[in-house]
DNA sequence: TTTGTTTCGGGACGATCGTCCAGGTAGTTT
DNA sequence: AAACTACCTGGACGATCGTCCCGAAACAAA
């Protein structure tokens, strides 16, 4: 007989694990990973100094765990901007310069974690995997004729993003409209 | 009467500030800035810990310093690299691939300080100017009916260089070379 | 109820951090 | 030579760091 009903202990520990990833993400775009420690974690998350180490053996292990929750997140959200910009047929590049502008605009934060993490991952080999996942994920989306073109859109996509993080004020979808229609543009 | 022989004194400072910020560079390429520390900087370059704090009022300054130049070498390479590109007319992207292999394999550790510097700027405005001075000398070189051309071209490059950064052993020139010539391919 | 397991959290340890200070040294100016 | 300036450096300060320890509390199994 299969037990239906988790531990209840486990449960809140899972719980709470997961609520310290979510601290940390919080921690890295408001103040990059450099801001990361047991303490800040902790206080971010308003728990104790010490259940950072009990959940997580080290804050090696806590950056882990971010980044790998962090990937799967911008997979599926990469995933549905792809799906919605093929949706729009040749509106697709309106869809993508948007989503850039939103990329850059209020959700800039999240966007320097982002890459923060991916630098991390260039870093810590273990961390590699989690952060290629998402690459390969969409790569596997398109026929096999279209890998180039593919390849150099998803290039060109990390490129003006972070190119953008530098700008003074986030770049406009409509600034970013001819450079991704020229992306696009089959040839 | 202009002075033509300098104090030598400001002379070996200098030199001795040029020297941490050497030492700074070659410690983020092996650690990373988190690796950066007062104490860490002034092994490297094999001068007292205290040195640094006399030649820049923080860590902060040294990170910044460090950046501007590390920048200013940015430029110049990236301004050699089109311009060998251009010299071999057709031949340009076989050229491309290749600096864009050696970027990724022998010249790693450097690329990944670059694009850590880069991040760091994104979070510090006062860095912002020397980060986009390079992008703003390259994008000057080009005409201006071929700017959206070459946004999109440096753009590929970056995300090359970043996706190739967290692949296990670093792309080959020949595999870049297909996605360089679509980045290349007129249209 | 008793026993065992898992989570929780206060407190403290040594290490390392950024920064300051006060004196010493080398070079320039008067 | 004397006064001045700029560079150099050993030592130390308080703050913060990662991590460990150990008892308490919550929960499950017996």
């Amino acid at each position: 007989m299969v037990k239906l009903q988790v531990d209840g202990r486990k449960a809140r520990g899972e719980k709470r694990r997961a609520e310290l990833i979510e601290a940390t993400l919080r921690i890295i775009e408001r103040d990059g990973v450099a801001g990361v420690t047991h303490r800040t974690v902790a206080a971010e998350a308003g728990v104790p100094t010490t259940s950072t180490t009990y959940h997580f053996s080290s804050l090696d292990d806590l950056l882990v765990a971010t980044l790998i929750s962090c990937a799967r997140d911008m997979a599926t959200e990469v995933y549905w901007m792809i799906d919605r910009a093929r949706s729009r047929g040749s509106r697709g590049a309106e869809e993508v310069a948007g989503l850039l502008a939103e990329a850059l605009g209020p959700r800039r934060g999240r966007t320097m974690a982002e890459y923060e993490l991916y630098l991390l991952a260039a870093r810590k080999p273990e961390l590699r995997p989690a952060a290629r996942r998402w690459l390969d994920v969409l790569t596997s989306m398109v026929r096999h004729d279209d890998e180039v073109a593919f390849r150099v859109f998803l290039a060109g996509i990390d490129g003006l993003l972070i190119q953008g993080l530098i700008d003074d004020e986030p770049p406009s979808a409509e600034e970013l409209r001819p450079v991704v229609d020229y992306l696009l543009k089959p040839r």
